[in-house]
DNA sequence: TCGACTGTGTTCGCTACCGCACAAAAGATC
DNA sequence: GATCTTTTGTGCGGTAGCGAACACAGTCGA
């Protein structure tokens, strides 16, 4: 399963059959390219994105301009929930962390494939509950974890929505999605690396031992990725 | 409207009269004492509550048993969303943070009546957007804002789910459910009372100020408070 | 009426992170 | 190859909140 499959999107990959060949015409492939923004804080959405290989940050940003991430969703998820919970907007923004490709449907029908109340709508829900969790723990984290645990977090849910082990991401970027100074993000990544966990180079992290990250990170991480294992199955289960 | 009537939980309130009088035998009054806890992390849940005067939190419990708020929960919705967003159970707690009263549906005829797909489906999960605003409202305040700030957003959050404006809750609780030390929120209400917002007398908090509180507190109070009314009008608009 | 307990106030040293300023290094541009 | 821009590294004073210890005051029960 390549990334020019739209079933590399996970959801899309759990579809029953009959869905799926109904779904196929309705699915556009797009460029996510880095810094992209999908939907503005209030904005009315016109599609939903399945990201393929791409990752996206919902992220708050405060009156005063400073930021803080809330969720990411990559090829496990979709972006724009608000859509068929029936909100139409959020108050946060999407904007594509890590470019790459996705498949989008407009707002219209991915409303009347919820609408028929079956497995797609199950699917919809139990991940929305998984990103609820994301967002919940997101909190707890913000409130007692030290940057240093925060980064290693951060670093291993992008890199459960990457394939293979390099980031390209600037500390200047990933100080906005933690919501921290970027000299705090030098710090904490220079602790990393001399302890041999990561090599950075100017926008290029390699990730060289993620059992080490794990070690390393709060329980916050672990917590969310059994949650998103629990609630979607890499198979149809219905 | 009184307490002792179910329509003063403004999601029952808002139920269309076909689907109300088929929930009425169904539901069960409750009382709701301090400290009550509702479900338990990980647990399945027996019932969804609808508080009408009690105030639910959901808090995360950590390893080390520290604890953050993730939302809080009054008369204007229903704790217990995991059972029909499909997933059974969440990570988190849910637990009484101020005494009353409330109705419990059987989690079996939840999911019936929203498997219905009709209104109160739609209800539901546009209720349960709100709620994740507030969560993450939530992961945005503990990252950014201070101590003072969050503890008017608390105060103003509490207050709207009540009658009146006293509220029983000793510091204790209140540094739990923020995640904070209790001498951290001392503080933080003395200062509140020192130039007259509130008055403080070993668990009880008159709020002598609320316009006060709420310019003295950060965006996020009013972020939240402005998507609950967009999402959850007072009339029926289906 | 005498504890015992609960809730609140205060202090002190400590740490993580902030805001700011600036230096150095690695591309990018011409 | 010289210059500009982007990205990363470093140092410094300031501060919000932590952890621990303790004093004090209502409240309740024996």
């Amino acid at each position: 399963m390549n990334a020019a499959d739209p079933k590399s999107n996970r959801l899309l990959a759990v579809l029953p059959e009959a869905d799926w060949q109904r779904w196929l015409p309705l699915l556009e492939w797009v460029d996510m390219p880095l810094g992209q923004v999908l939907y503005e804080s209030g904005r009315t959405l016109s599609h939903v994105y399945f990201p393929t290989s791409a990752i996206v940050s919902l992220l708050y940003v405060m009156e005063n301009g400073a930021s803080a991430e809330i969720a990411v969703v990559g090829n496990e998820g979709v972006v724009g929930i608000s859509l068929f919970m029936g909100g139409e907007s959020t108050p946060s923004r999407a904007v594509v962390q890590s470019a790459g490709k996705g498949v989008r449907m407009s707002a219209q029908k991915i409303k009347d494939e919820f609408n028929r109340a079956g497995p797609v709508m199950h699917l919809l829900l139990r991940y929305t509950q998984a990103l609820i969790t994301q967002m919940a723990q997101t909190a707890v984290c913000n409130r007692h974890h030290t940057l240093d645990q925060q980064l290693c977090r951060w670093l291993l849910l992008s890199l459960d929505r990457l394939q293979g082990s390099e980031l390209t991401m600037t500390q200047e970027l990933i100080a906005n999605m933690l919501g921290v100074r970027r000299e705090g993000v030098t710090e904490a990544a220079l602790k990393l690396q001399r302890i041999g966990l990561i090599r950075y180079a100017r926008g290029h992290i390699h990730v060289l031992d993620r059992a080490g990250l794990e070690r390393r990170t709060c329980e916050c991480y672990a917590v969310v990725k059994k949650e998103y294992d629990r609630l979607l199955p890499d198979r149809t289960a219905t």
